[in-house]
DNA sequence: ACTGGTCTTGACCATTTGATCAAGAATGAA
DNA sequence: TTCATTCTTGATCAAATGGTCAAGACCAGT
């Protein structure tokens, strides 16, 4: 069975639909309740797949989790690798840190889904945090602090300064339970933004 | 059974002694594997009692789990209760951001159970966060409201600002994983502090 | 229409796990 | 010591769950 793939690398129609469908509605239950409170049920029935029909795509519930993993991996990564050391570091920031709020909102599964890996220790993406993420970082740190050797913005610790976007920016999706019942849901997109563009940025840039 | 416990309320020796020790494994447990995660098996070998024997302390795994919540609850907003409006902003906020880094590093499981909770939407708090949390955060933000209106710190939205607080600083239990990842094990606590400090506060001080 | 490969599923299995219970051991007040 | 209460546990249960399998349905190229 899915020798094809094997074999000439070729994905059928259906291969990819089912995946697609199996990959958007592992995410939603995963993120929601963690590996272990997932149940491979509970994804088939929500992509309306029989489990052992979803078992045939994915032999084991890890296979599954690892696949929405690494499938949802790059494109969270894109915004940060896009940092540029030549344009002007408060717009770069800006821009930066925009695109994360903006996809803690589009795509809040992702972030739980990121956050409840690494809460609990990051059994299935260590090797990915000390490898690829570990040099992505390692150099946009060296971003920041070649702008602050060239005087453009106050001195900060550029990984510390990195975790406190991550934080902040990603806080608005993985505690959005806590968020809401704090300030309701219905506080505008912009506001928060602002907010937290004026806390994060307002102490980096020169009088 | 644990009738004196309705009739008189009065706990037993041996009663003490255990519940503290089911507590303080059933924190370690829990956080580290979340509500599902956790084998009610796995608390009770982590504190050399028979599950029976821990069952017939708290009857179900939900009972526990809430037990170790609440128990855990109280202390963690201590620091935020002492926020005072008649003292210096900047020396207030100090200790208070303080106070938390401390805390997530004496206490990372206490802040992963939280996170671990409020990641999966607060099932268990809920109602916790509405009232008690949201009164407290009420008045607290009314504070740093006071501090802006007299012109002590540069304007901020507090909801924000609180939220950034407790974001970076939780972050690095909640997300110790990808923290040693990616800046090792033996970076000393008092430097993450200073660089925590700095991009929290320096753009609220007035110049 | 034929046919080899792909896809689907009902039935089933083994393990894990939360929870129960009866029976016995330990405790501590009188 | 006595004895009612509290504490402990081996054995066991029922449900949930990850995973298997054989048999059949479906699909696409010829």
């Amino acid at each position: 069975m899915l020798k094809s793939r094997a074999e000439h690398a070729v994905k059928t129609r259906i291969q990819t639909e089912n995946q697609n469908l199996i990959l958007k509605a592992a995410l939603d239950v995963f993120s929601a309740y963690g590996f272990r409170g997932a149940t491979v049920d509970q994804i088939a029935a929500q992509c309306g797949l029989s489990k052992p029909n979803l078992l045939y795509y994915y032999r084991r519930k890890e296979d599954l989790y690892v696949a929405v993993l690494e499938h949802t991996l790059a494109e969270w990564l894109i915004p940060l690798r896009m940092l540029d050391v030549k344009n002007d570091p408060v717009s770069e920031l800006t821009r930066y840190i925009e695109a994360k709020i903006d996809m803690s909102f589009t795509n809040p599964a992702a972030s739980k889904l990121f956050a409840n890996e690494i809460l609990h220790g990051a059994p299935h993406i260590g090797g990915y945090l000390k490898g690829q993420l570990y040099d992505l970082v390692k150099s946009k740190s060296l971003i920041i602090r070649q702008w602050v050797d060239q005087g453009k913005i106050n001195a900060v610790d550029p990984h510390a300064f990195i975790f406190a976007i991550w934080a902040v920016t990603q806080h608005y999706a993985d505690f959005s339970a806590q968020v809401e019942a704090l300030i309701g849901p219905k506080v505008p997109l912009s506001k928060i933004k602002k907010d937290v563009l004026e806390i994060l940025l307002r102490g980096l840039k020169k009088i």
